[in-house]
RNA sequence: GCGCCUGUAGCUCAGCAGGAAAGAGCAACUGACUUCUAAUCAGUGGGUCGGGGGUUCAAAUCCUCCCAGGCGCACCA
């Protein structure tokens, strides 16, 4: 259904044009299935009343096949209220190719990268990088089914500080395991799992590193810690239905001279300078607050160096457009890296980074302090057992990625029998229970019913939920946002359910109404399942 | 001090490039299972959209100031 398409034409024939002919879904059933105030976006532009051009849009657009009525309301609303006939087809458009019709090729093919998640393998992924997660793979899914070609990335922080903190808590724990002194680490990791690694290293080496000094076993205590860490999240986030395309190593982009290249290109463009024994890249440039230290005096690189490299190294892997998915609290650091772009001579927009909010997890109407120095903190894996990874999927993605969200375990888990993902869920498996029990009975359950039986207003407006789903897709796809997909699929179940109430599908005269409704149920059940694997929530045969 | 995000029903959140009378779920209350699954449905109550200005034919939505909460402002990672 492109609708847009006749309004375009339309307006063309008033010799005027609008860049984006905005389309709703009035609330009101009096105002048509489909409404838009375009007329009196163009008021101004013509200089005419948008009344006047709203009929004159309206007499053009009555001519139309899809259109029954359509009629101008209110200042200047256009409503257009759609032929059954129309909405017959269009359903059986739908079913004869459900592909074709719920995804639309908006991407063209566009390379796109979605880098996500990119923690730290220090320690295991928590709740924050949960939702991370959740975002990043149903944006990634969402882009691939608009026309785009998505790669899924990790980046690993395997080089630096931090993992030579890991290494070194890790040193030390296998060190007091032996009964040797050894003093832990001022900023080291001490949650539980760092004794685990001990454990285990010492079980694989035996006493070989017992008297050895870090900068001899250092080394090998690194490799170890961020190996078994980047194992251990790489199977958190496959139990949590995210699978990374490609996991590129900080480490790597040093060892194969990636970011000596990459600094070597911003020197020649002038844009780097020394002082005071560092050296400095020129962000104010180009509209960060300061400069910024990419090689400390001391010689060492800071992480600025290797995220310039890592920048520079996706946009020659040729993608037109990055997408970063950040926690919020790095929301500071948008500016240089935009900055570098600008640098090496891209166009900002090649990189959009996503800022996801803080999670607030709630126990017992608590919130629990995490710090992952300390140890203390609610990981994915706990939440995902605790209340399933479907729920905590479905939960981070109800809220839109920059809103703050508090995740309540108890309402999760107590809520389960009520749960929004579970009201979808079923809505699915009802669906499924009724063709189960259709071939039982012997009814051929193919597609072919004959949909002018479809005739009660709630099938009509089942069918126009159906219908509207590319509407909503467009908009979630355009402004980045998979949430849309999350509350469509609330409505559209919140629709089948009281459907399924009143009216039976099997056992119904005549005939061919059974064979409609199971038609209309099949093309429900399509949608649902488009939607929820968008979300990577899973489709239950049974519940 | 500066910057970013948020402030909508008791709670958690939507509100789709400003648009027609503010939405959902939960919680509360009242009803519905000899029928394809009651993880469901029907109904009831509940909001000065943080506050003040401004732009507009039209503002929850844009601008501005203020208030509140969160998060950032390193030759840290």
């Amino acid at each position: 259904m492109d609708i847009r398409q006749y309004i375009n034409s339309a307006i063309q024939k008033l010799g005027a044009e609008v860049p984006f002919v905005e389309l709703e879904v009035p609330r009101i059933a009096r105002h048509g299935d489909l409404s838009t105030p375009v007329a009196m976006v163009l008021a101004k532009r013509l200089k005419k009343a948008p009344r006047v051009i709203a009929e004159e849009l309206a007499s053009i657009l009555s001519a139309e096949a899809p259109f029954e009525k359509v009629e101008v309301a209110g200042p200047g609303f256009i409503n257009f209220t759609f032929k059954r006939r129309f909405l017959y087809a269009e359903l059986r458009a739908l079913l004869n190719n459900p592909s074709r019709y719920l995804r639309k090729d908006l991407g063209q093919g566009q390379r796109v990268q979605v880098e996500f998640v990119s923690a730290n393998p220090t320690g295991p992924l928590h709740l924050g990088h949960g939702r991370g997660a959740a975002v990043g793979a149903a944006l990634a899914n969402l882009l691939a089914r608009a026309g785009y070609d998505v790669e899924r990335e990790f980046y690993v922080n395997d080089a630096g500080r931090q993992v030579r903190l890991l290494g070194e808590s890790i040193f030390a724990r296998y060190k007091e395991i032996l009964g040797v002194a050894c003093p832990f680490p001022e900023e080291g990791y001490r949650g539980d799992y760092i004794k685990d690694l001990a454990a285990d290293l010492l079980r694989e080496v035996g006493e070989r590193f017992k008297d050895s000094d870090f900068d001899l076993a250092g080394e090998y205590f690194i490799r170890f810690g961020v190996d078994r860490m980047l194992k251990l999240m790489e199977h958190d986030l496959r139990d949590f239905g995210v699978v990374f395309d490609r996991w590129q190593s900080e480490k790597a982009l040093y060892d194969e001279g990636l970011v000596k290249k990459c600094l070597e290109e911003l020197r020649k463009k002038g844009k780097l300078y020394e002082e005071g024994g560092a050296l400095w890249f020129r962000a104010t440039e180009f509209g960060d607050d300061k400069d910024r230290v990419v090689i400390k005096s001391d010689g060492s690189h800071t992480y600025f160096a290797s995220d310039i490299a890592y920048h520079w190294y996706k946009i020659q892997r040729g993608f037109d457009e990055l997408i970063n998915i950040w926690g919020a609290d790095h929301h500071g650091y948008v500016p240089r890296i935009k900055a570098v772009i600008r640098a090496l001579g891209y166009p900002e927009e090649r990189l959009g980074v996503l800022l996801v909010q803080i999670v607030t997890l709630l126990r017992g109407g608590r919130p629990v302090q995490m710090s992952k120095r300390s140890g203390e903190f609610v990981t994915l894996r706990e939440v995902m057992e605790e209340v399933g990874a479907d729920t905590t999927k479905f939960i981070f993605l109800t809220r839109s990625h920059d809103s703050h969200l508090e995740f309540d375990i108890d309402v999760a888990k107590k809520e389960s029998s009520e749960n929004p993902v579970f009201y979808v869920q079923y809505a699915y498996a009802r669906i499924n229970s009724i063709f189960r029990k259709a071939e039982e009975e012997g009814i051929q359950t193919g597609k072919e019913g004959d949909l002018n039986y479809l005739e009660e207003e709630t099938e009509i407006g089942l069918i126009r939920k159906i219908l509207f789903y590319p509407l909503m897709f467009e908009g979630a796809v355009r402004t980045r946002e998979p949430h849309r997909i999350t509350f469509y699929l609330q409505e559209l179940a919140g629709l089948f359910h009281p459907y399924y109430n009143t009216h039976r599908v099997l056992g119904v005269e005549p005939a061919a109404l059974t064979l409609a409704r199971l038609s209309l149920c099949d093309a429900v059940k399509t949608v649902l399942k488009e939607g929820l694997s968008i979300l990577g929530v899973t489709v239950p045969e049974r519940m």
